[in-house]
DNA sequence: TTAACTAACTTTACAGTGTTAAGTATCTTT
DNA sequence: AAAGATACTTAACACTGTAAAGTTAGTTAA
């Protein structure tokens, strides 16, 4: 019955329409241009068949969030691969972190600053496998080599969350108050890890 | 001319109501309940009479975040004055900060999170002798003593700056992301703020 | 004292938002 | 050809912030 699969694969392609029509606006305009009656505008067709295909505009913004947590793990992943210690592999990783967040602000906002919890729960972002999760694990990989590295007792989980945080803030302050009167970029984000990184690794050795 | 002032005062009145009306609802209800036309039922006018006192929205916005700094500074600004070292007294105001933040989050969010930025400008929140400016200092300086202290070469600014985005990290993903499977809160705190304030007071410290 | 002016406030309206319910047309199956 | 499912649209609801015009009351000047 080839006209089953193609209907399948015809419903496949507007849904993907859909989201391919959201991932342009939110790129071109930012989070604050994208709405249901624009994406039924940039795709032809009129604004409830969206809903059709998706449960409401959380569901859509869940998949751009999805999405762009791939390209953040892609990213972050590739970075640092052949540095020679622990620690700089560390430290590219969160590197890599803070340059995604801001050369690609709005996909960054959408993941982590977009109020999206109404209907999406964490744990369907974090489900197994999601690259979400990978990134996760990622992370709390390379901070353990450093803790095993530098001999220090820190729990992993606890060391990882909290660097985590350190990235994450100078990201949204970054991205949220651009007109602040910050000190040049680079230096913040440097000084920024090599406090975090120094405190990590020294961490209980006296 | 008794009866200019008594316009005066009373012009003055429900321009407080209007901010009472305001916060109550973001207290109460946060960020997101916060409308124009909510704000005139509860004040028992038309939404278009907030009109005649506030521009628009933003600068009631921008009011109540002021409000909010000031609130946070006098918090901060109490913390761990009779800690016995610089360090301890940092890290006394980091914890303020971080507390105020969690347990005020919608006032934490209008001042530090909320997309305040179209009419209100930075340079206007940290104006000269505001709570936001005097807030800046008063950081700057308890980290500036233990830079002095610990004898260490970092640039105050930079090393304010990179704390500051540090303590924002953790209270906004906890405040933004409450069901993600965060370790045990105090203990991420803790380490977050160990981190940190190892990482500053050794930093250059071979 | 009456006419003009002004200040305070409301009504109406516009343009936008997410979303639901009901209706229509087309395509598939019996 | 009739029945039923699928895909889509139109109309509508309940909101949002905000601008323009209209109304009412109070003040000032002739």
């Amino acid at each position: 019955m080839g006209i089953v699969e193609r209907k399948k694969r015809q419903r496949e392609s507007l849904r993907h329409e859909i989201l391919d029509a959201s991932r342009e606006i939110l790129l071109a305009g930012g989070y604050a241009q994208l709405s249901m009656r624009g994406i039924a505008k940039r795709i032809e067709y009129s604004p409830t068949t969206i809903y059709l295909y998706f449960k409401n505009k959380d569901e859509i913004l869940y998949h751009l969030c999805v999405e762009a947590l791939e390209r953040q793990f892609e990213f972050i992943h590739a970075a640092g691969g052949d540095e020679p210690t622990p620690f700089l592999r560390l430290r590219a990783a969160l590197r890599a972190y803070i340059d995604f967040g801001l050369s690609e602000p709005d996909r960054y906002q959408i993941t982590y600053m977009a109020d999206i919890s109404r209907y999406v729960s964490m744990a369907s972002i974090l489900e197994q496998g999601s690259f979400a999760s990978r990134l996760r694990e990622f992370m709390c990989q390379r901070v353990n080599e450093v803790l095993i590295d530098a001999g220090c007792a820190l729990d992993v989980e606890s060391a990882s969350q909290a660097l985590w945080a350190h990235c994450h803030g100078m990201v949204s302050l970054l991205i949220g108050r651009p007109d602040f009167p910050w000190v040049e970029r680079e230096r913040l984000i440097e000084t920024g890890l090599d406090i975090s990184l120094n405190g990590l690794a020294r961490h209980g050795a006296g």
